[in-house]
DNA sequence: ATGACGTCCTGCCTGC
DNA sequence: TGCAGGCAGGACGTCA
């Protein structure tokens, strides 16, 4: 599930790939994953405009176009963002047939929409659908993309500090875990990055935020910004559908202390490591070292 | 405003 | 072997 590090790694992968391209051609092959304007719209604003640049805003991935358009992709669970060399200059509508049965079939297998740029494919591949894709002018500010606009600020910028951190959570009764995952208080944090954190400050997921003592909201703070650097220096966790731009994987799922490590021994103390269901969502913590 | 919970979606895993 | 059912989970809608 891509967070933070994983949208990161994407971003700069992609960033010398196609930044310049100039867009072709869209082939939209599911429709209900573009999140704004209608299929047609989008297809139409998309078109012979540039890549000026790629950038994330926590877990959004935006491609930032000519005239001040903006491509925004949210990956969800299971969404990728593939780059494929072009091997034909093939029209759009020719391309799936073409390929499905190649050695690229893998690529298309869950392929949702296809950009064609000058010399390569954009492949946004989505198995479960859940993902989606926006398209928005410079003066848009849709209803359906309200999550973008209240996200809180990036959890490795300076300006997110402790004072920051500290008054978002402190008067907050609904569990730490639950509190953690609302993107208006740590954008770009997920379920994996959430249980490390809480992990390495030794904080048990079930506690309410406003318990938190001033020292353990302080380590809960460091926490965040050293998990969330550690991801990024290794190109995000792959457990089950995250890969990079290129098919590899990241490396962070070696250094996980506790997400997908339920029943096995914490690194720590030994202890056998419990998952919980918090707010609808699992959740992985040792009982010795989280209290 | 806040917290708890249901819904979306579909591949994959488990169990009968 | 095959199929049903549950699970994964980020964001958002609904309700109290």
């Amino acid at each position: 599930m891509p967070e933070l590090p994983e949208v990161e790694t994407i971003k700069r992968e992609l960033q010398p790939l196609i930044i310049n391209q100039r867009i072709k051609d869209c082939k939209i092959l599911r429709k209900d994953i573009i999140g704004y304007p209608s299929p047609e719209r989008f297809c139409r604003g998309l078109i012979n405009e540039t890549i000026q640049d790629v950038i994330r805003r926590a877990k959004y991935l935006i491609i930032v176009l000519s005239n001040g358009k903006r491509l925004i992709f949210h990956l969800r669970l299971s969404g990728r963002i593939i780059v494929m060399d072009e091997e034909k200059d093939l029209p759009l509508k020719c391309l799936e047939s073409e390929f499905k049965k190649t050695q690229f079939s893998e690529k298309f297998e869950f392929a949702r929409l296809i950009i064609k740029l000058e010399n390569k494919y954009l492949i946004f591949s989505e198995p479960r659908a859940l993902g989606r894709v926006y398209l928005i002018k410079e003066d848009e500010k849709p209803d359906v993309l309200k999550g973008f606009y209240n996200l809180s600020y990036e959890p490795l910028s300076p300006e997110y500090d402790f004072n920051y951190f500290k008054n978002k959570i402190r008067n907050r009764k609904a569990m730490i875990k639950s509190v953690l995952l609302d993107q208006s208080i740590c954008a770009g944090v997920g379920n994996i990055y959430s249980d490390e954190a809480l992990f390495h400050s030794g904080i048990r997921p079930t506690r309410r935020a406003n318990t938190l003592k001033i020292e353990e909201i302080f380590k809960l703070f460091l926490a965040i910004k050293d998990v969330l650097r550690k991801g990024i220096d290794e190109f995000g966790t792959t457990v089950s559908d995250y890969k990079r731009t290129d098919g590899k994987s990241g490396n962070f799922q070696n250094f996980l202390c506790v997400y997908d490590r339920e029943g096995k021994p914490c690194k720590k103390c030994g202890k056998e490591i419990i998952v919980k269901k918090i707010g609808n969502r699992s959740t992985r913590y040792c009982p010795e070292c989280q209290k």
